[in-house]
RNA sequence: GGGCCGUUAGCUCAGCUGGUAGAGCAGCAGACUCUUAAUCUGCGGGUCGAAGGUUCGAACCCUUCACGGCUCACCA
């Protein structure tokens, strides 16, 4: 079980995520957490399995797999079956439990057709119903082609904190770990053609073998299983040449089983406790269905626990996530826009048999700021009831990569961090010092480390938000000096563009007299007005004008914090052009 | 045709093994003489898809039905 260490004071300053003014630190409350039961559905899971798996053993290790075929870029709807059953994963560990956490690539599978997002599609195409393991990398860096899907995808996971132990079915079938499975399955051919013919339109032939071939002539799949001998021997024919030759099903890299009795082999070989699926695998005469059943009555094992996860869409971007089509949104590109822990939250905080669309568009600013409630709520900064308490905590510690920080993080609002990048250029280190309260407990050497690293990402995340998908509405560029003055008279009648150069021109005065350093937010804010006045303007028009001045458009983030973010030179630098 | 999932406020969804329905957004009222789905304060809003059943008590368990989505029956 994790505990939470509860600290007795809180000393990070919390940040108010819409205001450029200076924060006001905050107690944090003593708080306890029940760590009893949660409602989690990783934690339900988690009990599940330990309540219906592995009763009889002393010290038992729980098998958790996950598994996928690398036949093309891996996707953010591949992800969903790995991160369910590392969260299960967490869950048992947290209660105590050992487990072995496995991750099947299905290697040995048949390269079907050329995805569209591949490079070197004619090459591709002459490797088509070879399997995957054999087929060259397009990208002429790994292996081969499922190496180069897999790599990818290993790299990625490590970054979510994600590190199961890596089984590759190719090599397991051609080193002959599976010849005593296939032998298996040859021997109750007839069982096994009963369960898959129960729910199959067509029967299975006569001549069906559960089991298949890829021909050593051709490296394709193309091939027809003739004979097996009732030991080893397995004869076969290679459709494209005709020649036939007998394996031995011991030493032999070229047979492999099925999908529908490959997974329950697995589940007998490794020992499989849970096992989750997509809703395609869920059904009754699906394939995990069948499975259950090949494994109870051939491999003598019972079937492990298992969910069906729901697909994932994406918003905000267009596009599908299939592997096949072009358009493809891998874990890479959720990782471009939001941080591990965040993308963690995303999938920790649904249930799993829930679709949900992972955002690209304004939903983004928001799910930063759940999250960044959600982490309040664990350190106790936010109150809420105990239900919601418990849960949110839950999901909290569920998305973290590391364990939690003993106190509550000094937090980068979202919204505010993007505007500071964008005033700044992009430039992170100035954007994230920008915030006032950086500077301070910097001065104090109270950031470590680990706390910039995350800032930095976040953002890297925003400023890439920025970039791609923000709306055009929400961006903006601060005006150089070399940039020329904007025309006042194209946006206004000349009795306005006077005043509006009058109080450029009392802004440059209040500046040059240092008069913004010494005056805070809202002071400033008042004498914003005071000077719109002076200038004969209204407020609303005022503010156009300045911002147009600024930024080139009508609107800005707020205006007195937006000026002592700039600082008086920038400010004086932009204005010149107008304040003579 | 079979199966799975869903149906809760205008919208998106929470509701732990049954104990008087809850958030966000939207709406309405007020505040802020500016604002980036603006912020703050307050308010209203639901026969929990329908009908039966079990129970002292049902959004939750059981049965039937309706509607919606997905999926299987070819391969993985």
């Amino acid at each position: 079980m994790r505990f939470i260490e509860v600290p007795l004071t809180y000393t990070t300053p919390r940040l108010n995520p819409h205001s450029f003014s200076v924060y006001t630190p905050k107690t944090m409350e003593n708080t306890s957490k029940n760590p009893s039961h949660s409602s989690h559905w990783a934690d339900i899971n988690a009990d599940k399995i330990m309540r219906s798996r592995r009763t009889g053993d002393q010290e038992p290790t729980y098998v958790c797999a996950s598994g996928i075929t690398p036949s093309g870029t891996v996707h953010i709807g591949n992800f969903r079956e790995i991160i369910s059953v590392e969260l299960v994963v967490r869950a048992l560990r947290d209660k105590g439990a050992r487990v072995r956490f496995i991750y099947s690539w299905d290697d040995y599978d048949v390269f079907r057709k050329v995805p569209k997002n591949m490079p070197q599609q004619e090459m591709l195409e002459k490797y088509l119903r070879w399997p995957i393991t054999m087929v060259p990398d397009p990208f002429e860096k790994t292996t081969s082609y499922a190496r180069s899907n897999e790599v990818l995808v290993e790299k990625l996971l490590v970054k979510v904190g994600i590190s199961p132990e890596y089984l590759y079915q190719a090599d397991k079938y051609r080193a002959g770990d599976y010849a005593q499975g296939m032998r298996r399955a040859l021997e109750h051919r007839d069982t096994i053609r009963v369960i898959l013919d129960e729910f199959r339109t067509e029967p299975l032939p006569e001549d069906w073998w559960p089991i298949s071939v890829f021909s050593s002539f051709t490296n394709k799949d193309t091939t027809t299983v003739l004979d097996w001998d009732g030991q080893w021997g397995l004869t076969y024919r290679c459709d494209e040449t005709g020649k036939t030759e007998t394996l031995d099903l011991r030493t032999t890299p070229w047979a492999k089983l099925p999908w529908r009795i490959d997974w329950p082999m697995r589940w007998a070989y490794e020992g499989v406790d849970f096992e989750p699926a997509g809703k395609d695998h869920h059904s009754e005469g699906g394939s995990f269905d069948t499975a259950r059943k090949v494994s109870e009555a051939v491999y003598g094992v019972q079937a492990p626990v298992t969910f069906q996860y729901d697909f994932i869409s994406i918003k905000g971007r267009g596009g599908k996530i299939s592997s096949s089509s072009g358009e493809v949104v891998g874990l890479d590109d959720v990782l471009e826009v939001y941080t591990p822990e965040v993308t963690r939250y995303l999938f920790a905080g649904t249930r799993p048999n829930a679709e949900f669309a992972i955002s690209f568009d304004l939903d983004v600013i928001k799910i930063y700021e759940d999250y960044d409630r959600c982490e309040r709520v664990f350190y106790g900064i936010d109150q809420v009831n105990d239900k919601k308490k418990e849960k949110e905590s839950r999901i909290y510690e569920l998305s973290q990569v590391e364990t939690p920080a003993p106190t509550q993080p000094l937090q980068l609002p979202f919204r505010h961090l993007c505007n500071l990048l964008l005033i700044m250029n992009g430039e992170f280190q100035r954007a994230i010092r920008a915030f006032p309260e950086v500077a301070v407990l910097e001065a104090e050497d109270k950031l470590s480390p680990g706390w910039w690293a995350t800032a930095e990402n976040r953002a890297q995340c925003a400023w890439n938000w920025l970039q791609s998908f923000a709306p055009e509405d929400f961006v903006f560029q601060v005006r150089g000096p070399q940039d020329p003055a904007i025309a006042l008279a194209d946006y206004y009648e000349g009795i306005t563009v006077n005043s509006a150069h009058r109080a450029a021109k009392i802004l440059v005065q209040d500046l040059e007299g240092g008069n913004f350093s010494r005056l805070d937010e809202k002071a400033l804010g008042d004498r914003l007005y005071e000077i719109a006045r002076e200038a004969d303007l209204e407020p609303k028009v005022f503010f156009e004008v300045l911002y147009l001045m600024i930024v080139g458009k009508t609107r800005g983030p707020r205006l007195a914090g937006f000026l002592k973010t700039l600082g008086t030179d920038r400010v004086l630098s932009i204005l010149h052009a107008y304040g003579r």
